[in-house]
DNA sequence: CTTTTTAGTTAGTTAGGTTAATTAACTAAT
DNA sequence: ATTAGTTAATTAACCTAACTAACTAAAAAG
């Protein structure tokens, strides 16, 4: 049998899927994929960063986002000025980016209550501060 | 700012990139990716699968499952046998994969360990009931 | 017996990853 | 001021894993 740090990440593994294809259903109506998305919601909290920065915080390579970055830009959603280290260029969202990214995020809050729904308070801090955990393990 | 519900849908997709590297960078010595993992993990546990089953357990299109399953094939670790539904295909690990399977899971058991270490037991159970409640409203 | 459904495959496409190589710009040490 | 080395971003070529659409063969339903 399963020990208990397996029966974990089983079960973390089993929600991907499903979890995934929700989110990818929200985000049809508006021509996102996912991995659009998460880099809309991060330049959303960082508001400016580079590629590198934004590759590095994904941990993908850079030619990954550069693909992404153009499909964004192609779509109006985000816009490009060069930085002041003329190599750099800076990347935060448009007017219109920011819209749609507040509109899918209170969608998906919606989503995510259902998900949730039931779980006490103090349950769910416990497994944010556990997956916290993983997180920073997986990072040394 | 962000409610613990976002938080914690937060937290779960951070940990997927990395984790997959680590996975990844563990399989390459078999020669596997991920998904091929994924569904010899799967027929470990259920002995004998059809195809469509497989598919529908990992919530993808069949043909998805086709490609793998020739690819698990042609490397030695699953048999396949006609069904008595003539149509059908059941799928078993062969020996050599149930032993790929062992010894992988050996491996990965370590690998969990670390990530998981210095979490308490109670907190664990608690989190992996969390994971468990949401896949179930995700099948709804 | 015909029709419809189901299981699996094949073919073709797409998104999103990878590495390797290139250009341009910056940094530091002669 | 020149040179050597590094960094940021891009392009090209490739791979994996997903998808849909269209197919064959078998089973089930009428």
């Amino acid at each position: 049998m399963l020990t208990l740090h397996q029966e974990f990440f089983s079960q973390y593994a089993k929600v991907y899927r499903p979890l995934l294809n929700k989110l990818n259903a929200e985000l049809e109506q508006y021509s996102l994929s996912n991995s659009q998305w998460t880099i809309m919601k991060l330049l959303k909290i960082e508001q400016v960063m580079t590629p590198a920065e934004i590759a590095h915080r994904q941990q993908v390579e850079k030619p990954s986002i550069t693909k992404i970055l153009q499909r964004l830009n192609e779509m109006g959603f985000i816009e490009v000025t060069p930085g002041e280290d003329k190599r750099e260029k800076w990347i935060r969202l448009t007017d219109s980016g920011e819209a749609v990214c507040i509109e899918i995020m209170e969608r998906l809050k919606l989503l995510y209550e259902n998900l949730l729904e039931g779980i006490k308070e103090a349950d769910l801090e416990n497994a944010i501060n556990l997956l916290m955990h993983v997180h920073e393990n997986l990072s040394k």
